[in-house]
Formats: structure tokens, sequence, C-alpha cells
DNA sequence: ACGATGATGAAC
DNA sequence: TTCATCATCGTA
């Protein structure tokens, strides 16, 4: 099975649109001969400085700079010491912005996807692309946008009232 | 409900 | 160089 790999152009766009239009696409690894792929179910959207629950609200750092380059690159960083957190960078060059894959089908939870998939550092700022072993495919799957819910981002409690509010989450529900 | 576990960034 | 924090998960 395969589909259309996504490119820089579908990146290019509102971290939020590119975070809904997520949903229903697949995620694919390749290792060696092997192919790991499922189906996108959750991410949440990270926007700009003025986000309060984004890294880059403090500005430019070694760890978050590729959030500040241009789109279609892997940003992937480690937390609580022991999990791996996959994003991919969305919009213009100089707007940092991205979006946290938390969820494909059959595996809930960021650290879960990324020790599914096998991805660690090594990915970041790399381009999703077939040539990193690691992207983003259309294969068709339908998705209407009534199947996805827009919610609150979790752990964000940090970022304030405002920003810890935002409906910044996008999960796919065909039980609904 | 809580501890694991270590990189990161800011303060000193 | 030290320290608090952290876009989480497994076990209880």
């Amino acid at each position: 099975m395969q589909g259309r790999v996504i490119t820089k152009k579908f990146f290019n766009r509102q971290t939020c649109v590119v975070a809904e239009n997520l949903i229903g696409k697949y995620l694919v690894r390749r290792r060696g001969r092997k192919i790991i792929a499922a189906m996108i179910t959750e991410v949440e959207a990270y926007d700009g400085v003025k986000d309060r629950a984004s890294h880059a609200h403090k500005g430019r750092t070694e760890r978050n700079k590729v959030m500040f380059g241009p789109a279609g690159f892997w940003y992937v960083y480690f937390v609580y010491g022991m999990h791996w957190m996959l994003n991919v960078v969305t919009g213009d060059r100089g707007y940092p912005a991205a979006v946290l894959i938390r969820g494909v089908q059959g595996v809930s939870g960021p650290g879960r996807v990324t020790k599914f998939f096998h991805i660690n550092g090594s990915f970041s700022e790399k381009p999703s692309a077939k040539a990193s072993g690691l992207w983003i495919e259309d294969r068709g799957a339908a998705v209407e946008k009534s199947a996805i819910k827009k919610i609150t981002r979790i752990g964000v409690a940090y970022a304030g009232p405002v920003w810890s509010k935002k409906k910044y989450r996008f999960l796919y529900d065909n039980k609904s």
C-alpha cells in the first residue's frame, strides 16, 4: 500500500489548518526494507511566539531553532527524561510553529508514537520526505470534518488561562 | 496518585 | 555550575 507523499506546500500554511488536515494522513517510517505506517488520529498545534504553550514563546534556542525555519522539517525533542516528541514544522520561515503528532491508529500518546515508529532526536531538523526515512502520505482515507473534535491541549497548564484553553488539539473520533 | 529520569534554559 | 521545569508514561 502506498499513497501520495505530502510535501512542503501542505505544511506551509497556518499551523491549525495543517493540524486539522493531518488527521487521516499516514505517518510512514522506513527502516531498511521494513515499512511502518499508521493513520494519524490526534495532533496539537503550536502557533508562534505569542503562544505561551509553545517552546518558541521564549524565543529561539538551540533546541527549538528548527521551528523558526521553513515548513516540512521534523522537530523532535526529549522530555521528562524518557520520551521523544515528534513535531513537524509549519508556516513561513521566521514564524515559529509546529504540529505535535500525539497519536496514530492503535497508538495513543506522543511518547508511544515515537517508540512505535523508532523515532529519536536524530530526526530533528531533517525533512519530512522519503530520503529521511520518515514522511507523511495521503492514502485517500475519507475523514469528515465533523468527525474531528477540536479540544484543549494536554500538559500546557503553565501557558496560563488564555493559551492553555485554546482548542488547538485535533482528535479523530469515528464513533460519533 | 506518583515516581522515573535527564536534557534544557535561565539564573547566579 | 546549579536548579527548576518539563508538549509523558507505567505502575499502583
